[in-house]
DNA sequence: GGATAAGCGAGACGGTACGTCTCGTCTTTTG
DNA sequence: CAAAAGACGAGACGTACCGTCTCGCTTATCC
């Protein structure tokens, strides 16, 4: 007898090739989310006006998402991806200072606060809570490489937590933006850059 | 057991004498507000279901708070003092330990979470904004005084900015509650001590 | 003389007197339901139209009937007494050749029509069913009025059963109307009439 | 094999021969149809339900029948025959009093139930309002023959209208179970029949 | 017996309607 | 006369269904 699946479907998904009419619903809805979510932020999205602009009906929209979360999610993921550049300097402090630096700048952006800010309301519901959880694992891994290459080249110790320090860099900025809601002006980013570099260096394996 | 906190530090607004009507209004709506808040969190709540918790009409609250974003900066307000005791242990380490540990721990309360997720919220309109930034510039300078007292020791360069170094302090800790939801562990917390304390330490007139 | 403005109320917002908000939402939905009913029969008839109909908005209208179909029966009720005129010409012949005269001439109308069509469709809830119960319970009791007055004539014996006999009249209409959709023509009334009248007549109490 | 229909009127489009995959969708859907219309009655059957019970793609019936009333009828008309076994017991009251008891019986049923009420939907369309008369023409001067061969016999006057007369019969049935709701019990079954038996049989030439 | 056309499975999509849930305002009634 | 009570306007949300469309594959018929 023959193998069954001799001629399957390749993809199990994505079947169609690419300018197919659902393909083209996925992008504009997408673009549209996003854009909607910039000018007007996350509390005035509705799914209504996205369907509007992009030129949809509202049910294919919760046909495909389901729920207006879903949508936002994806949208923002399809946007931002967890693969920043992490700079590359060759020493430590020029690695944090080009990290807070661009950082800032992100955050500064429409996208980059609204992704914050999404993000943060992400925590109310359980399975929100999960992909948020991947996406900040690997973004903070990813920055925590200035800190490895550092260990390795020998500016510092072995001991010092990588995924520690590199909160400890990123966690005041955060704060700014969305808590307290202060600039994030050079003198800031350079405190807090000085106290984590000085402070990961004085750590020892003593 | 409804004797509603007499010692309340005189609410600005309610020019009524503490007996009135009124008064007993404001206080069962206040408490229902945080009640609600807690259990299920700012996303789920409604005035109705605040109105039918105190057992006021809905109009009531309408006609005092105006608007539902009002009423949660009052209630919250109400209930959580800026005037968080810092502490003072006679040594930064002892002192800043104890923060982050005191800060995990109200960081884990429900009131807590809802804190600094109403904190995150306001941050769409510019006047809850203001109120937020008043509030967090108090706490903030509230708690920079464990630096100050340090350099006062003699334990800290004068050059040490507290406003900069309790961010560096704090900033870590909402990032986890707020954006990554990781868990305050114990290891989380000294790193970010130990970080802070050597960086701040690390830190001279030269 | 001012024929009605003499005294007050204001023609466009007459309130205070019988008509609050309420009652004057209410009597517009009611109209609206009617009318729409009329032009465009039960199977098209939406929620919506009749909100634009009223001028009023959806949810009042959700509010108040809870569903469509509570609505629609509260429009027709309000609309079609039980206690339509039975005739009464001194014979049991003349009663029943006016009755279904005039009945056709009812089932020839669009509200008619329509409030046979709803009754029907009411069989498929049990509550719409108890209701449906009693209104055609008056209506035929009602009519039967005319068998038990020729009783009381002497024209018909005492075990002729008014109920059954009413049926026999009405039934036949009905069926055209509903079921078979011929036209209620004279010739098929007077059928109807003599077949029942000599029906009835021929019962003794043999 | 199981033929449905041996005299359905010669298809006009599938003329495929009989075990296609085209047969068995038709057969497959048309038995789920009314199986679907039995356990939920005519307002809350779906097209996916339909589908899904008869194993179907929700397209394929909508190819080939167009629309969900297309459907129904069909199903519909592929299970009930106009030919219906009129009783022939030798005498009128027979004949009519097993009518009436057959058809009370078949009322009961649920398909009779289904057919009734879905002819009176399909009063709203013009072209089902053609279908449905041709089908209840058909039905009533079938069970005609009853008065008509009482005719011959010499029990009946040639002025009775045997149409008016079946239609006096089955009109109050159809009134009880459509309109009112009441059940058919022997009483009023019998209270029909001797109403038009003696109404009938008074009429004569004169 | 292989081309070929008819039909089917699968998956969206446009579109209409439904009924629910809030928010914040307005009117009516009541103490 | 002010507060309680109760609708109401407004608008978003999410669901159900109808009927349409496109694509790829499977049959069955026909040349």
């Amino acid at each position: 007898m023959d193998e069954v699946s001799a001629h399957r479907p390749a993809a199990k998904e994505p079947s169609r090739r690419t300018g197919g009419r659902s393909a083209r619903v996925r992008a504009a809805v997408l673009a549209a989310t996003v854009e909607a979510l910039l000018d007007g932020g996350l509390s005035s999205l509705s799914v209504a006006d996205v369907a509007e602009r992009a030129g949809v009906h509202q049910t294919s929209i919760y046909r495909r998402w389901g729920t207006k979360d879903n949508l936002v999610v994806d949208a923002l993921l399809s946007r931002v991806g967890t693969e920043a550049p992490i700079p590359d300097t060759g020493s430590l402090e020029g690695d944090l200072r080009a990290f807070v630096s661009e950082s800032a700048a992100f955050m500064a952006t429409p996208l980059g606060a609204a992704l914050a800010r999404v993000a943060v309301a992400m925590g109310d519901s359980p399975e929100l809570a999960e992909i948020r959880h991947e996406y900040w694992s690997r973004a903070l891994s990813n920055a925590g490489r200035m800190f490895e290459r550092a260990a390795t080249r020998g500016e510092l110790a072995r001991e010092v937590d990588p995924q520690v320090a590199v909160e400890a860099i990123a966690g005041p900025l955060y704060m700014r933006m969305l808590l307290t809601g202060q600039a994030l002006d050079p003198e800031f980013l350079n405190g807090v850059v000085d106290t984590v570099l000085h402070g990961t260096q004085a750590i020892t394996a003593g």
